[in-house]
DNA sequence: TTTATAATTAGAATAATTATAATTCTAACT
DNA sequence: AGTTAGAATTATAATTATTCTAATTATAAA
């Protein structure tokens, strides 16, 4: 076979991820918003952009643009993980009442990834740090 | 089925929680052993020393047993909840290769939990660090 | 014992995710 | 422009995970 298979948007780097229009789509409602959606909502997102994606495309995608560092796969509790845009490096607050998940960062929390190694013996890849408490919204209405 | 299921602990408070035999047997599984099993794998356990036992009723002593404090559910990725026998608070190690999920203890990560709550305007109720790398085994493979 | 309350069970129902197979699309090569 | 190879998408089925419902059984209180 010939030597490049596949077919890059841009030329930038050898493992250039590959942005189909679904995939753009998928990512854009990621993107839009600082919400975190399950990928049901992306789905019912995605089809007001394009009313034919399917739910697996959606779920293609989403692995897709996981693997490719684009968006960040959150999970807690028993429900559907969900999505974050934000893949550099950061924490996250959980509200105990109602759920809502926020994204904030920390510097203080890479300070500890040394210790955290040590602590656990493993090689450390990345660290994060999770905050459960109550959200701005629902203090107030304590 | 048999005689008397339900067995009250020690007289402690008035929201002591009640251990009834399936609840225990659920808990037994949990603390037995160091792994984080799943629901499935607490079934598998628990019917083991309860055949009768079913699938509901493990779950519902599962999310019995983590309302009590008695247990904590941990999630990651889009597979199963698992669920820890340590309820103090900790910090966990997730191995990016294998998925083993480890517990530790380190003391700096409580020292963040005012920092965190002002950058997310949470009311602070606990905090957690997680550490994503490679566990001994698979590092010793590569 | 009668009554009330709560737990357990089995199984159905729902939700979440992944896999399969057929089809369509894309871009590299005639 | 036509062909082709391989990837992507689609629809659907299958699987996995979790929750709900209704009937039954157990426990505790009166």
């Amino acid at each position: 076979m010939g030597k490049s298979d596949k077919l890059s948007m841009k030329d930038v780097g050898p493992t250039e991820p590959v942005l189909t229009r679904q995939r753009k789509a998928v990512l854009d409602v990621v993107r839009s918003g600082d919400t975190h959606p399950t990928a049901a909502e992306v789905f019912e997102s995605a089809r007001k952009a394009m009313p034919g994606i399917s739910f697996a495309t959606v779920y293609n995608s989403l692995r897709y643009l996981k693997e490719a560092g684009l968006v960040r796969e959150v999970a807690f509790g028993s429900g559907a993980s969900r999505y974050d845009r934000e893949t550099d490096r950061h924490d996250h607050a959980i509200c105990s009442a109602c759920g809502t998940l926020v994204d904030f960062d920390l510097p203080g929390t890479v300070g500890l990834i040394g210790a955290a190694a040590r602590a656990s013996r493993f090689k450390p890849e990345s660290v994060h740090l999770t905050l459960v408490g109550l959200c701005p919204g629902c203090r107030e209405r304590k």
